[in-house]
RNA sequence: GUCCUCGUAGCUCAGUCGGAUAGAGCAACGGAUUCCUAAUCCGUAGGCCGUGCGUUCAAAUCGCGCCGGGGACACCA
């Protein structure tokens, strides 16, 4: 009998593997087919197949190794079925198919096996350890101390925070962390931004500065720093750096914002990397010297950007400090120092990324706007020159959000300053919406939210639909109890419906969903799943009586509703979503 | 012009880094309620997977070329 706990698919893996191997024996294929298997490198799989008929897992080995076998590929699965291990075959029925595909059926007594195994490990079913202790480093938001938080960063806190999330999940050893642009241009606006609304609160309008910040927040920091420094900074003037006191108000008031709009979601971070820290440190020269000293640096005329049209008097014609990025891949070399010696901001993000580097993750990603779409190539290119490590970084893009409303566009402008906020999306439909709904599509595809809908208790809401089916797992059990119904333990072979054993099949699933979630940071993977797994169980619940009369059946029913709550549990925590025991 | 991204049912999108007869939700149409929450479910209909070539035993998936949408393109971040 095999132990309980053990994953069917590892099972088959195991079957393919050991038969593999008995074949590479008998001389019949040659011993490099094993040296891959069942790693990255290999063609060879043992996947679910579509459709039902071809078994719970099928493998294509037989049609990849044909050729080198020297064999007809059905022929060769032929061998295979006979060369696999009996000792393993226990409860899975193995069966040639197709062109050549081996289809391995799991007996309904091995599928119902999962239910005991879930309901033992409780929260922890869905965690694994196929994330082999990496370290990884999650760096996402990181949006602009210069302005609250819209939907779009929204979308990308949830995102990073649920990637944070599944990797913990797989046992990687998993760190968040904020960047926060506190040094550079726009700062320096946000700061004369302030002081403007400072002078037209005390009654000193003036004209305001030709770049500046319009929305209402700026005219709070202003009221803070009257209430702080009273009169002190009328004489300031409104052009040049402002006063560092100034934009420190600023920045610790906007930032305070943000913290608190991350701490509705639930999002906590584990670092908030300044980068001023890299301008004081000196990290950037270090960054520039080891540059130097491998020769990818060079002084070169800027070519002009190709997508608009430049004027004689704009054109720049000045010799610069350029990275040699086109050495990586990138489409031109990079400046790293601004005509006013100071360094850009891609010199800060390199020594940035540097120092995440050196902090010995094994895997640094990155979750941004798809508007820094550009950028990625520079980065990659920067960091590999750094540490000689190519795909060292991953980076996560996420599409814009549409607020709609009511089927209508909800539109958003931060220069006019009416974008609609974070907050405020965040106050009328709460975080269990937002971050659920944030999450229904990939990442690259952009997203409409629709604020009626997202907080409609009706089944067009998909959070609410998930939701609900969890709190119907506990509304059955209330009903137990009230109905004063023994719980025994029931008769777990008694669940021979259709639908039952597709309910437990889709059960067993769950750790695979989350494993290829993570490794593919791809959280939307795990939205679809919940939202499969409430409507297969919803269909269940309507068409079964989960409190039969008879106490076996009605024990087994119960068993595999207390699961199915369990992995709706399980997968709404990973989300960061809530599972309300009654709605 | 270059790079990125997307193109799948009327609409919004999935499709597990090549698998066997391409899926879901919404919208449309037809049903289910003396019953554990109808906040739900069942059924019908709907497709040249933008297009052409190529790679492969096998392509929505990979490569190249077009077509179309979105985004990014010098010392802003």
């Amino acid at each position: 009998m095999p132990r309980k706990g053990v994953v069917m698919r590892e099972i088959v893996f195991g079957l393919v593997g050991r038969g593999l191997e008995r074949l590479v024996g008998e001389g019949v294929l040659p011993g490099e087919v094993l040296a891959a298997f069942p790693g990255a490198g290999t063609e060879i799989k043992v996947e679910r197949p579509r459709e039902r008929s071809h078994g719970d897992f099928s493998t294509n080995a037989a049609l990849v190794l044909a050729r080198l076998a020297g064999m007809k590929p059905r022929d060769l699965a032929q061998r295979l079925l006979s060369a696999m291990p009996a000792d393993l075959l226990d409860g899975v029925r193995c069966e040639l198919a197709g062109p050549g595909f081996v289809n391995f059926h799991v007996s309904p007594e091995r599928l119902r096996n999962v239910i005991p195994v879930i309901l033992q490990r409780g929260a922890d079913y869905g965690h694994s350890r196929a994330g082999n202790g990496q370290r990884v480093l999650v760096e996402f938001v990181s949006a602009n101390p210069t302005g609250p938080m819209h939907v779009g960063h929204g979308r990308g806190a949830v995102t990073g925070d649920v990637i944070a999330r599944l990797l913990s999940a797989i046992g990687c050893a998993v760190e968040r962390e904020y960047y926060i642009n506190d040094a550079g241009a726009q700062i320096d606006v946000l700061g004369r931004s302030v002081l403007y609304r400072y002078r037209e609160a005390l009654g000193c309008p003036t004209e305001p500065p030709a770049d500046h910040y319009p929305g209402e927040y700026v005219i709070d920091i202003a009221r803070a720093l009257i209430a702080r420094d009273d009169k002190k900074w009328l004489a300031t003037p409104l052009s040049g750096k402002p006063p560092v006191e100034v934009v420190d108000l600023a920045i610790e008031l906007v930032m305070g914002e943000i913290r608190s709009d991350l701490e509705s979601m639930a999002i906590h971070f584990d670092h908030w990397f300044s980068e001023r820290t890299l301008h004081a440190e000196g990290g950037i020269t270090r960054v520039m010297a080891h540059l130097q000293a491998n020769d990818l640096i060079h002084e070169g005329v800027l070519e002009p950007p190709k997508g608009r049209e430049i004027s004689p008097e704009e054109q720049d014609d000045r010799l610069q400090v350029l990275f040699r990025a086109t050495r990586f891949g990138d489409d031109a070399d990079r400046p790293l120092m601004k005509a006013d010696g100071t360094p850009t901001y891609f010199a800060a993000d390199i020594a940035y990324h540097f120092d995440k580097a050196r902090r010995g993750y094994t895997r640094l990603i990155d979750v941004w706007g798809a508007d820094h779409g550009g950028y990625v190539k520079r980065v990659q290119a920067a960091l590999e020159a750094m540490t000689g490590q190519k795909e060292l970084l991953d980076v996560v893009l996420t599409q814009m959000v549409n607020l709609t409303q009511g089927g209508k566009q909800v539109r958003m402008s931060k220069r006019a300053g009416t974008f609609v906020t974070l907050r405020e999306v965040l106050d009328e439909t709460g975080s269990d919406a937002v971050r659920f709904w944030f999450l229904t599509r990939s990442s690259g595809a952009g997203l409409d939210f629709d604020l009626d809908l997202a907080k409609s208790r009706s089944n067009d809401n998909p959070v609410f639909y998930v939701q609900y089916a969890h709190a119907r797992v506990h509304s059955v059990q209330n009903k137990l109890k009230e109905r004063g119904l023994s719980d025994e333990e029931g008769d777990l072979a008694r669940l021979t419906a259709q639908e039952e054993l597709d309910l437990i099949r889709l059960l067993g699933m769950f750790p695979e969903t989350v494993e290829s979630a993570a490794l593919s940071r791809e959280p939307h993977r795990l939205t679809y799943y919940l939202s499969d797994l409430a409507a297969m169980f919803h269909g269940y619940y309507n068409n079964y009586r989960i409190l039969d009369e008879d106490p076996g059946l009605r024990g087994a029913r119960l068993a595999l509703v207390r699961a199915t709550g369990r992995v709706i549990a399980n997968g709404l925590d990973l989300l960061g979503v809530s599972a309300p025991e009654s709605m």
